[in-house]
DNA sequence: CTGTATTTTCAATAAATACTGAAAACACAG
DNA sequence: CTGTGTTTTCAGTATTTATTGAAAATACAG
């Protein structure tokens, strides 16, 4: 993995830091540590990695670099990609970070925001005809929670549509004292 | 709590699905049951509760109800609302939706973003004069992470500062096949 | 100050979640 | 088929996080 002439640098260390704290960083996002930790460890990689460099860089053991590695790969965060010659597999993270963005909001959506969706549109209709003071507002809250989540699952739609640059673009156009960052534009 | 003339209507087996699947809910997004629950429920409940209503409905310990009631506090969704003539604490939640949102908003780029992006930067700078290959994608990769996220921030920020009928109206011009829920206009 | 209602704290415990390691399954070369 | 390298599974264990319940602190009325 590490070769060649380069000075012992410190930004090892850095590199060390970042890995850990995205780690403590995802479980606030309900992310366990272990998948956090190897995404952004693929995030960095030049190379794609197998599971026994992931075992060996975090100090985890195989069936938790494993089961961590497949569940990335569901996310579509991760994917493998076999080297010739080689039998086992090797896995490189989308590195695109508007990729990124679009992708975990798209599963967040499917996975998580319209089964609540569905669950508050039930409840909506459960309670159409109550008639007390309790009744009535639970009835207004949930069809204002479904339209509200409704609303912003349809917005996510059409921002899956939009490529980096025209996102750009209308971000400063709604808000021009906000500075944009370049744009992506990752070496080969 | 219940009182008056409404038919034993069923609406609230609905409710306890609704306040029991949000708690499922808050889980995947790194809040623990218990608090969902209780933000729950008080956002359906059209007067203020006491920590003993929220023990009795949810059948939670008084020490469970009050530190996560006080931790709603702390996040601004909910507030401690006194009551003539009464020694105890009321609580009632933040009803309006979009307010909800940016509070949300606001809460977690405080807490959990902005601690992230002094993370980046910091790595972007001690990666500065990387030579190895892997050094500089590392440096590349948190440049360009915090300016991402840095992004994030500002327009969370312009955000901030919209009325709903502002949000909405821009939302619907940059999206326009996508409906927009009715404005949220609760009783008083 | 004394007594009572209420809030707050926190050590002990329970529950949920993540991780390990070894065994089983699988894939393929020879 | 046999042997070897690799992936997958999963029961057991460890770690983390949430919850309880009772004691201590607080606030106030009389």
């Amino acid at each position: 993995m590490s070769n060649e002439h380069s000075p012992p640098a410190d930004w090892t260390a850095a590199r060390d830091e970042f890995v850990a704290q995205w780690g403590s960083l995802g479980t606030q996002w309900g992310i366990n540590r272990t998948m956090a930790q190897i995404h952004a460890l693929l995030l960095i990689s030049p190379t794609p990695l197998s599971t026994d460099d992931v075992m060996e860089t975090l100090q985890v053991s195989r069936g938790n670099a494993h089961s961590n590695l497949k569940e990335l790969v569901g996310w579509e965060l991760v994917r493998s990609v076999p080297r010739k010659g080689e039998r086992r597999e090797f896995f490189e993270a989308e590195k695109d970070l508007w990729t990124v963005f679009l992708t975990v909001a798209r599963q967040r959506a499917r996975r998580e925001i319209e089964p609540a969706l569905r669950l508050l549109e039930n409840c909506a209709t459960r309670s159409e005809g109550a008639s007390s003071d309790e009744g009535r507002l639970f009835h207004q809250q949930m069809v204002q929670l479904s339209e509200f989540i409704g609303f912003g699952l349809r917005v996510s739609d059409c921002v899956q549509r939009l490529r980096y640059p025209a996102a750009l673009q209308f971000a400063m156009r709604l808000f021009p004292n906000s500075a944009a960052p370049k744009p992506p534009q990752l070496s080969p």
